[in-house]
DNA sequence: TAATCTAACAACGA
DNA sequence: CTCGTTGTTAGATT
């Protein structure tokens, strides 16, 4: 996208679903149209688009959906919730599958927002070292999934990652945080960056597309025990079973991945 | 208190525990002495001493506790965790039974008071209508006890009166707000005044001691329910039960008193 | 299947 | 007998 859109001025918008914003619709539009883009960046599960006069539109596609480019005169994607179009005749259109966030807002809105601006580190980023993953565990008791996929905490897991991070690391996604040793925290630290690099080194997940449409190459079969309910474990065979955690599901194997300690 | 403890000026504070102040001990002592009590108010378990220059002292006993006053040159009380003293030598002494705050705020301050500033409507003040309550029940889904005890929706009941107030409405503390019929809100309405007014009728719980530590007299007769686990309803004569509900424990008659509506 | 908010609820500690 | 904090869960959303 930065390759694509940056520079570009923006000369008119679509909205087709009002709820994704968080203003009116004619206020958004007021105040987008006619500025320029100057960077494109992600923080975890947000895309972020830096405008002229310091503005930003922060994108979240919630459940799932799409951001797909388009020439000028060529073809519009079929599906879109959203058009944004550019001075030159190109743009882009996002679809969500169910729900998502397109919010505008300035530099003290960016702070101050209540999805963006409390995000975690990355977990691709410089500073997310095993000192960091260990400072953000220390003296919390829940469980280590829902810890994993709070943004809060560090931005990027969504629940198909967290499946095989879990798996990994062998941890039950129940298992309490404190009562993780050294050992089973570098194991994790190693396992959230190794899942993530894999997704990312493969184009995202294989239902994704990319801005030219192109779907990510990171399918079913990379996955270890994440959607297998019934088929053996990858290390010891045991049937992979799938079980409510929380307001989540999780796959896991019932013997390498176990509640209590070690 | 307002009779007694107006317009005295103050002319030392003793802190025997410091974690019952919002600021360290030597700050709370140098802004308070020497300032004048200008007045003295209640909203819902809070005492409120308004002093000079716009500052407020703000105290709740938390789970029971006593205030007593003493004269110049009289016996002080025994136990206590506070004591203050006015320049012609009479004061008043703070104790807990358990935990407490005597907070130090100014008018900014008591306006953004965590648990002050969020007070709700006290029960027996003339604005609490039963349109008020309505009002407040109205679009919630919650269990009705712990509505009734959160001090955000209304101030003044606690757990030793939220007992009555149900039995009186014949209300379950686990029915679901939004199935409360019409005649049950104006039943709880009711209730709860009633049960307020008859306690402070009789001068508060008779565990409780006022100013001059005179015990109040609204005893273990007066109550209808209420710690009465194992003895016949007044109504009924079905045996009374203690339920668990929420974190809190709750007597009621299980004929009296059902879940489901009506 | 996926992500997030909110309200309600539970356990714990001061 | 009280309260804040943290964590957990169910329900809702387009």
């Amino acid at each position: 996208m930065n390759r694509e859109i940056v520079v570009k001025e923006i000369a008119g918008v679509d909205v087709l679903q009002h709820k994704n914003l968080n203003m009116p619709v004619e206020k958004f539009v007021k105040t987008i149209v006619g500025r320029r883009i100057i960077s494109v960046g992600a923080r975890g599960k947000w895309l972020i688009l830096e405008l002229q006069g310091m503005q930003f539109l922060l994108i979240n596609l919630g459940m799932g959906g799409d951001i797909l480019h388009f020439n000028p005169g060529a073809a519009m994607p079929e599906a879109y919730k959203f058009r944004l179009r550019f001075n030159d005749g190109s743009g882009f259109t996002i679809n969500f599958w169910w729900f998502g966030y397109i919010h505008l807002v300035d530099s003290e809105g960016l702070k101050k927002h209540k999805m963006v601006g409390e995000l975690g580190l990355s977990l691709l980023e410089e500073g997310f070292t095993l000192e960091h993953l260990r400072g953000l565990l220390k003296g919390r008791k829940g469980n280590v999934k829902a810890f994993l996929i709070d943004q809060r905490n560090m931005a990027g897991i969504g629940n198909v990652y967290a499946q095989d991070i879990l798996f990994k690391a062998k941890l039950h996604p129940n298992r309490k945080i404190n009562t993780l040793t050294e050992r089973e925290m570098q194991d994790l630290h190693a396992s959230m960056r190794e899942v993530l690099a894999k997704s990312v080194e493969k184009g995202g997940l294989a239902y994704e597309k990319d801005f030219y449409g192109k779907n990510g190459r990171f399918a079913g079969e990379d996955f270890l025990v994440g959607y297998k309910e019934g088929k053996p474990c990858p290390i010891c065979s045991t049937t992979i079973k799938k079980i409510k955690t929380g307001s989540t599901s999780t796959y896991i194997c019932p013997k390498c991945q176990k509640t209590s300690s070690t």
